[in-house]
DNA sequence: GACCAGATTGTCT
DNA sequence: GACAATCTGGTCA
């Protein structure tokens, strides 16, 4: 596959990783076939100065992934039943991350409609969870390289976007924090997004 | 469409 | 034992 993200894109400042990952593919092969979207709403996860971050503690076995090399998956389970995937940044050992929000479903739309049960395009893939299940990513996933595939970023078409700034969501801790990003204007943001625009008034 | 409460389990204290 | 980077369904407007 022509145009995956190399490790350099990955190796920067996780802020700047947050704000190129807009706009490029992420796609899953898997043998039901494939499924892919472009990104519409990232978050970063520092490792300092940043207690809502899984890194802020330390490293434990959960975390893990988050302090390897730059370029791989960093997958969580939470609040009982839902999967969020990450892109680990940064220099190895370090222990950032970018959190992929939403998706605009481009490739596989039926598989990932029955995957999720749902026939609604801008519902398929706007939350961390929601992504998750539709491109069929399981914790197995976890600390795999995104560098080749079957789970691979690439390069998306070269369209403008505005980028929309905002705090983050769902946090209990440093949600006032500067670091999410999304595309202005997108109608595949997630719901929590549509609730800050609200209380940002934009 | 907006708001609220419940579901459910791995992980850390 | 408490909490968590969430989603869904129900209720009300």
């Amino acid at each position: 596959m022509k145009g995956i993200l190399r490790r350099r894109s990955y190796e920067g400042e996780t802020v700047d990783v947050a704000r190129r990952l807009l706009g490029t593919i992420l796609a899953h092969a898997t043998p039901e076939g494939i499924a892919s979207g472009r990104i519409v709403e990232t978050e970063a996860y520092l490792f300092q100065a940043d207690p809502a971050s899984h890194a802020y503690k330390g490293k434990t076995a959960r975390n893990a992934a988050m302090f390897g090399p730059a370029g791989r998956a960093y997958i969580y389970f939470i609040y009982g039943m839902h999967y969020c995937f990450n892109v680990v940044t940064g220099a190895e050992g370090v222990g950032e991350a970018v959190l992929i929000r939403a998706l605009e479903p481009l490739d596989g739309i039926p598989l990932m409609e029955r995957r999720r049960g749902i026939h609604n395009l801008r519902k398929l893939c706007n939350g961390p969870a929601k992504l998750v299940d539709a491109l069929g990513i399981t914790r197995a996933q976890n600390g795999v390289s995104l560098l080749r595939g079957p789970l691979t970023i690439r390069a998306g078409s070269s369209d403008a976007h505005d980028i929309v700034v905002s705090h983050r969501v769902g946090v209990g801790a440093a949600h006032t924090l500067p670091l999410r990003f999304c595309i202005k204007g997108s109608k595949f943001l997630s719901a929590a997004e549509n609730r800050v625009n609200r209380v940002l008034g934009s």
